[in-house]
DNA sequence: CATGGGATTGACT
DNA sequence: GTCAATCCCATGC
């Protein structure tokens, strides 16, 4: 079962929490999002900012599609694209909890731990086999499927904070985390402020 | 056509 | 804590 094309067409930052707890399967693997982001045209942390290009064409076209890119000249990230088309909007799926395929997502990602193996943008591209050239793809009935969380499942506690590794826009809390996972790609989850008494 | 920067990761001090 | 690796693509000459 998949999330359907309502799902996305909303405001991104709705859909980046209502992300966390769904899961995400490619390549004979699955895991639950622990973690996201959420971008919008509007922000110059976005790539839609510039306006539309040939890159951020996936951005801005219709919603219910797979927008991959490069970071960094090494890494794919996932996003998913939202809002109607026109928006330049997506959302970032930064960490997930592997669920299935572990030993498919091992051969990937050359690594053992559970927790290494999903835990942040670039590792779970790679733990799903996730290319650059799915980009652009329907997440409908193209090879890259969101599910719902399942019907009886337990409501991931949400919390809320600042994106992480931008310099614009850094103050907006679009990010969302799973409460208590161990998969997420920064130790220290936001909201959680270890501070001793001042 | 050359250049620079980026929504990161892993290795090393 | 610091730092290099490395590809895509927007921008500028």
């Amino acid at each position: 079962m998949r999330l359907g094309r309502e799902f996305y067409d909303r405001p991104v930052v709705d859909v980046a929490r209502d992300l966390v707890g769904c899961l995400v399967r490619h390549g004979g693997a699955a895991g639950w999002i622990v973690e996201t982001e959420a971008y919008h045209h509007s922000e110059p942390a976005c790539h839609a900012y510039i306006g539309l290009t040939p890159r951020t064409s996936t951005l801005f076209g219709d919603p219910a599609v797979a927008y991959v890119y490069r970071s960094y000249g090494i890494h794919a990230l996932l996003n998913a694209v939202c809002e109607p088309e026109g928006v330049g909007a997506a959302v970032l799926i930064r960490a997930l909890e592997p669920v299935e395929g572990l030993d498919v997502m091992r051969a990937r990602r050359d690594v053992d731990r559970v927790d290494d193996l999903c835990s942040g943008p670039g590792k779970l591209t790679q733990a799903l086999g996730i290319e650059l050239d799915l980009n652009g793809t329907s997440l409908i009935d193209g090879p890259i499927a969101f599910g719902p969380r399942p019907a009886g499942a337990e409501e991931p506690v949400v919390v809320q904070g600042p994106r992480i590794g931008i310099t614009q826009a850094a103050g907006l809390p679009w990010r969302f985390c799973a409460l208590g996972s161990r998969s997420v790609s920064r130790p220290r989850p936001p909201g959680l402020r270890a501070s001793p008494a001042a």
